[in-house]
RNA sequence: GGUGAGGUGGAUGAGUGGCUGAAAUCAACGGUUUGCUAAACCGUCGUACGUCCUUAAAGAUGUACCGAGGGUUCGAAUCCCUCCCUCACCGCCA
C-alpha cells in the first residue's frame, strides 16, 4: 500500500511514476487525495463534537455525585440532543475511510527510478549473463522425456491420484528434490539467514498483508471450511511474522530462508507453457526473505541479487539476469530482477527466481515498523527472492547436464545426492 | 468435538460503570554516583488518526484503541450479545 502521506504531497509525481507500470485507473489517484481531504474534515468536525459530549458527560458525573439531580438531567438532555447529529457524521466518517481503503488497496507499488519503460515481457532488460550453453550430442532430449528415461518423474500418476500440474517425483529424481532444498537451505544459512518451516496454509489478513489479497484470489486454493488459503509462497508466511510488530533498529537486517511447496491455480494457462516441469500447481521452493532499514533496501537488492546469482553459478548452468520493465513487474514490488535459465533442449529461457524490492509497499499493509535512532517510527522495507525455485532448475541440470551415459550431477550436489552420475 | 478458565501497555499484573490511557513491579532508555562492573538514586518510557503552531524539528491539543465486532448508558477496560484466540481436562489422533 502506498503512503497517504506520499499521495497527498506528490499527486502528480505519482501518476508519472504509476505510468511506467502501465496502470490504467489513474483517476483513483485523484480519488484518494479527494477522500483524504473529506476524512480528515470529517474527523476534525467529528472530534470536536465528540470532545463536547465526553466533556459533559464528565459534568453529569459530578452533577450527580454533588446530588444536583435537576441539573444533570438537563445536561443529559443537551448531550442527547448532540449526540442525535454526531451518529450520521460518525458514520459518514467510517464510509469516506472504507472508501479510502479500498482506494488505497487498488493503487500498484511506485517503480523505483531505475525500471525501464516497457510493456512486455520483449521489453525487459537483458543486465547479466552467465555460464555457457552447452553444445549437446545429436538426440538430445527435453527434460519430460530423460525424467521418465531415468525414472525420476511420474506425470502420469500424478494426474491419476490428483490432476495435471501434480507430479510425483520418485527414486533419484525424489531424491534430487531433497538433495536440491537441503543444499540451498545451506547456502542461504551459511550467509546468515535464519531458516524457517512455515505452516502452509495462512489466514486472509496474511495474504493481505504481502498482497496476494484482495485481488489476487484467484491464483490461490482456498479452504472454504476453515477460511485459510494454501500458499502461493514461502513468502507469504515468513514475511507475515513480522506483520502488526514494532521493531528496534538494532533488531534490522531480519534475513529469513525458508523451505516450501509453492501452489498455484494458474488459472487461465495452457499450451507448451505447460508441459513438463515448465508450469505446475504444486512445486518446491526455497525463499530468502529481508526486512532491512529503507536507506540500506536497493543495496540489500544487489546483495541478494550475487547471492541468488553465486547459487545458480554453483549448478553450473547457463543463465541471465532482466530487469523487469515497468508493464512486466508484479503489484508490490518497485523493483524486480528476474533470474532465467537456458533450457537447451526446449531452446528455451525459464525463469527460475525473482527478486524484488517492495520497499514499504508491503510494511504498511503489514505495518511492520521499526524505531529509528531519534525515536521515530517509519515503515521497514521488505524484500525477497526464489533461491531457488526447483522444477525448472531440475529440467535445466536434466537437459544441460545430460550425456549418454547419464545426467551429470553438478559437484556441489553430488555429497547431497552420494552420486556424480544419474543413470 | 465436549466442559471449564481466561484474553489489559515490551513483560508480569491490578483494575466490576465516571477522578483509569490505565496502579504496581520488572525490562528498556537518559542522567547522577563510581577506578571498572554491580548496586543505589532521579527522570523518561504505548499506538494510530486529526487540529493548532513552526521553514522544519520540537511543542500544545483533540479523538479512538484494554482480543474483534455489535449493543445498553449522559458516561464502558468494567454490564449484555456474537465471533476469534489461548490455556486446562476429557474425547479423537500423526
Amino acid at each position: 500500500m502506498l503512503q497517504l502521506q506520499v499521495l497527498r504531497t506528490r499527486a502528480e509525481w505519482v501518476k508519472e511514476r504509476l505510468a511506467v507500470k502501465r496502470f490504467q485507473k489513474m483517476e483513483l489517484v485523484d480519488q484518494v487525495v479527494q477522500l483524504d481531504d473529506q476524512r480528515r474534515r470529517l474527523q476534525a468536525e467529528f472530534d470536536q463534537q465528540q470532545s463536547q459530549v465526553n466533556t459533559w458527560s464528565k459534568e453529569i458525573g459530578q452533577l450527580m455525585a454533588k446530588g444536583e439531580r435537576d441539573a444533570a438531567e438537563e445536561k443529559k438532555q443537551a448531550v442527547a440532543a448532540l449526540k442525535a447529529g454526531l451518529d450520521p457524521l460518525k458514520k459518514q466518517l467510517q464510509e469516506t475511510d472504507a472508501q479510502l481503503q479500498d482506494i488505497l488497496l487498488q493503487l500498484p507499488n511506485l517503480p523505483a527510478a531505475e525500471v525501464p519503460e516497457g510493456k512486455t515481457p520483449e521489453e525487459n532488460v537483458v543486465v547479466r549473463t552467465g555460464g555457457t550453453i552447452p553444445e549437446l550430442a545429436e538426440g538430445c532430449l527435453p527434460h519430460w522425456d530423460l525424467a521418465s528415461k531415468y525414472g525420476l518423474i511420474d506425470f502420469e500418476i500424478g494426474n491419476k491420484v490428483t490432476g495435471s500440474g501434480f507430479p510425483f517425483y520418485r527414486g533419484k529424481g525424489a531424491k534430487l528434490q531433497r538433495a536440491l532444498i537441503q543444499y540451498f537451505l545451506d547456502f542461504n544459512t551459511a550467509s546468515g539467514y535464519e531458516e524457517f518451516l512455515p505452516p502452509y496454509l495462512v489466514n486472509a489478513d496474511s495474504g493481505f498483508g504481502t498482497g496476494q489479497l484482495p485481488d489476487k484470489e484467484g491464483q490461490m486454493y482456498f479452504m472454504p471450511e476453515d477460511g485459510y488459503y494454501l500458499i502461493p509462497t514461502a513468502e507469504v508466511p515468513v514475511t507475515n511474522v513480522y506483520r502488526d510488530v514494532l521493531l528496534k533498529s538494532t533488531d534490522l537486517p531480519i534475513k529469513m530462508t525458508a523451505y516450501s511447496p509453492c501452489f498455484r491455480r494458474e488459472a487461465g494457462s495452457y499450451g507448451k507453457d505447460v508441459r513438463g516441469l515448465n508450469r505446475l500447481h504444486q512445486f518446491e521452493k526455497v525463499e530468502i526473505i529481508q526486512l532491512v532499514r529503507p536507506e540500506n533496501s536497493h543495496q540489500v537488492l544487489d546483495e541478494m541479487v550475487a547471492h541468488v546469482e553465486k547459487l545458480v553459478q554453483s549448478l553450473e548452468l547457463p543463465y541471465r539476469i532482466l530487469r523487469l520493465c515497468g508493464g512486466d513487474m508484479g503489484f508490490a514490488s518497485a523493483i524486480t530482477y528476474d533470474f532465467e535459465i537456458y533450457s537447451t533442449a526446449q531452446q528455451r529461457w525459464l525463469e527460475v527466481s525473482s527478486v524484488s524490492n517492495f520497499e514499504s509497499f508491503q510494511a504498511n499493509r503489514m505495518k511492520c515498523r521499526f524505531k529509528d535512532e531519534e525515536g521515530k517510527t517509519q515503515f521497514v522495507h521488505s524484500l525477497n527472492g526464489s533461491s531457488l525455485a526447483l522444477p525448472r532448475i531440475v529440467a535445466g541440470i536434466l537437459e544441460n547436464h545430460q550425456t549418454v551415459d547419464g545426467i551429470k550431477v553438478p559437484a556441489v550436489l553430488q555429497s547431497y545426492m552420494g552420486m556424480a552420475t544419474i543413470q
